[in-house]
DNA sequence: CTTGACAGCTTAACACCGTTAAGGCAATCT
DNA sequence: AGATTGCCTTAACGGTGTTAAGCTGTCAAG
């Protein structure tokens, strides 16, 4: 218990002659259709459906307010129940994160006239725009790690598109990860002012700032260019890194 | 309390009649120099000796082992004790991360002659070894917000030193944030897998990790350069960003 | 058609968490 | 000397992730 276990090791685990849940098809039953978190209906859960409403709730509650207890709630089960589906509250959460990013390789569309210069916008938006559709997405995302292997299609398509247009492995690697890892780290920051677009959390009021900073002129001249206009910024951050690129690579 | 309320507000708060505690001179009684966390002495405690026992308790069990009634046993006191000197536990981690902050000014030294570059380099790099002093650092920093303006001095040394580069304020502030933004995504991503310089989270192999995206081929081959090598891919990422700004801005 | 197995849930409970309420004690001020 | 007040203690509350054990419906084998 003095670390974080992950589910490493044998999965025979707690339970007396547990076996792995099989992937079942969904809303077998009846389907209310469009509707949203049908509460009425009680239907077999399974490791999509839980990820799925615990990601619905994760909006109206927030990383802290997404208790097992809540998603069971939300489910029409008691809490215990998730446990046949998930190891524990950690896996649930990389359970939500693998889903983050299907969702996300199924929302970006690729201008195939862009190049690389395109592309890696267009991917790095996408993740953003995934991110920021979650409150503390960016968060539950770094987080978390992927469950199984489906994420290598995604990596293996952007890293084949780079060393076609002419970089090495370690460049096309080291290249989309810088990338990557700014966009992370910037959502990250901007989900700590602004936890859902349009939303801003309390204790960010940049007049309030800009009076505290007043000994230090140009840090009190900042506010605006550190907590707002993200989308901007988070632009002008990625063009940055592509004209890195380009200049140390000497690809264009 | 269905959103974290920080200390935004009236600091007059809980107590009775509350005072904000006066700042204290350091270990008056006696003082039993350098050893530490010496837990035979029962001296007073105030804001930052809380703090600074709080980040020596951090490495030895983590952000998510590090509760109240861990940080008051090490101090000699009760849990509630620590709600004298702090609104909540958010308020002991702002905390914790300026004086993170605190000790990275310090840390931090600057070639004189290194130009904008090496001192981007040189405090990007200090924020990192900063980072990685702490286990979950990243975290912790990311997380919480300076108290008070102290940070206002470090900020404002490091704009007027781009200013007069050449930059823009703007483009000061855009290209110092891109850059911080990266490290703050990076080290994120690293303490996830190597939470303390030498140690390696469990259920991280990279053998396995290839195995399983045998797949594909460019995925799996990638590996080592998305979890080792982690001092030179930092370097080469922030090369990579002041190349950009170099490129983008026209400054030399 | 009965009988077992077993997947998938429920109920009960545990240890621990952050946090609050109330009171006690010692130093300081009047 | 008496009151004040800074700083801490004890007790307790509601909520958390998690485990143990038992119940129920489905479904295949006899």
């Amino acid at each position: 218990m003095t670390e974080r276990e992950r589910d490493s090791g044998a999965r025979s685990g707690a339970g007396r002659g547990a076996k792995s849940p099989a992937a079942q098809a969904e809303g077998a039953t009846r389907g209310p259709g469009a509707g949203k978190r049908a509460k009425t209906e009680k239907a077999r859960i399974d490791k999509t459906r839980v990820a799925d409403t615990a990601l619905d709730l994760l909006n109206d509650v927030g990383l802290e307010g997404l208790t097992l207890r809540a998603i069971a709630k939300e489910l029409d089960v008691q809490a215990p129940a998730l446990y046949w589906h998930f190891k524990n509250k950690q896996a649930l959460l990389d359970e939500m994160a693998t889903e983050m990013y299907r969702r996300m390789v199924v929302d970006i569309v690729y201008e195939p006239a862009a190049g690389w210069q395109g592309h890696l916008r267009e991917s790095n938006h996408g993740l953003r725009q995934s991110l920021l559709r979650y409150r503390d997405g960016a968060k539950v995302f770094s987080g978390s790690r992927f469950t199984g292997d489906q994420h290598g299609e995604g990596m293996e398509a952007e890293l084949g598109y780079l060393l076609r247009a002419g970089f090495t492995l370690q460049q096309a690697v080291r290249a989309s990860t810088t990338a990557f890892l700014f966009t992370i780290g910037f959502v990250t920051e901007e989900q700590g002012v602004s936890p859902l677009p349009g939303e801003r959390r309390e204790g960010f009021d940049l007049e309030e700032r800009t009076a505290m900073l007043a000994d230090y002129p140009l840090a009190a001249a900042a506010g605006p260019e550190l907590f707002d206009r993200y989308e901007e910024r988070f632009d002008e951050g990625l063009d940055l890194i592509i004209a890195g690129i380009e200049t140390r690579y000497g690809i264009h």
